[in-house]
DNA sequence: AAAAGCACTTGCATTTCACAAGTAGATGAT
DNA sequence: ATCATCTACTTGTGAAATGCAAGTGCTTTT
């Protein structure tokens, strides 16, 4: 992981974020981490918005060079792998957060439980907090 | 704007932010508009990551199709035009904010003022009270 | 030994992107 | 009034990324 190479523009902080995040489908995988307990690639490939395989396959790789996530042989099936975030993908809490209360408050047809932003923005810290305890065992949310 | 429209893949919130901003390009004109006072075509044309034209013509198109920014004539040259963040817009701050402190924690090359993060981390309101102030101006970070 | 599950990989058509160059209206200098 | 300049794009073309369908190889189940 170098700056600086052939593929980084900048060093500005949202550069460094896009480096990793800008595309159509990164983001959906941490998603899918953090908040759906999906954990083998069937289950990400299964995902609502129809990732195809070939690119489901080369995000995960690259999550993975990023540091944001580890991949681990199934104990249960030596043929499966299992995905989970590393501390650095788990920091990106905060921002799955803070994404998805703009996305509350300016999209009509968010999903989104209708008191998130209620709670959200009277204590922030709690609902972080809240998540940070059900998504370390792979609880849906 | 509609949800569910053709290029429309989920009512996920997460999926939501990602129909603006899921390409590399897109968060960078929020960023210059949001912390670096930019708000032409040439300032953003200028930006160190150097966006191309036809990219950047299609990008604030885009941002304004999503009520993310707005257009105006400038009032003093008028073949010039001036851009800015509508309050949506502006509501990304703390999004923007969270990414900054994520980048500034996992990378060492990450430019931002050394004690951001540690003043973030302390003073999270402050902080983006500061910035709201500070960036209704146009003024730099 | 055969079938099925799982995680990819491959091939190919389509779309998007990047770079360079060109265009059009407004402005400023002569 | 005219010509160069400024500003904001648009256009053309090749390269890269994406989407879809099908295939491969290892493992597990039967």
């Amino acid at each position: 992981m170098h700056h600086n190479s052939e593929s980084c523009r900048s060093n500005c902080p949202i550069n460094f974020v896009l480096e990793t995040f800008g595309d159509k489908w990164t983001l959906l995988i941490v998603r899918d981490l953090m908040f759906h307990g999906k954990r083998t690639f069937l289950e990400f490939v299964n995902s609502e918005e129809k990732i195809s395989s070939n690119i489901l396959a080369d995000r995960l790789k690259r999550l993975e060079q990023h540091g944001i996530t580890q991949k681990e042989i199934s104990p249960s099936n030596r043929s499966s792998f299992v995905y989970s975030l590393t501390p650095k993908g788990e920091d990106l809490l905060p921002v799955m957060l803070e994404l998805t209360a703009w996305s509350a408050k300016h999209d009509a047809m968010t999903n989104t439980p209708s008191d998130f932003l209620e709670k959200f923005t009277a204590d922030r810290e709690a609902v972080i907090a809240a998540f940070r305890v059900s998504t370390q065992d792979g609880q849906e949310a």
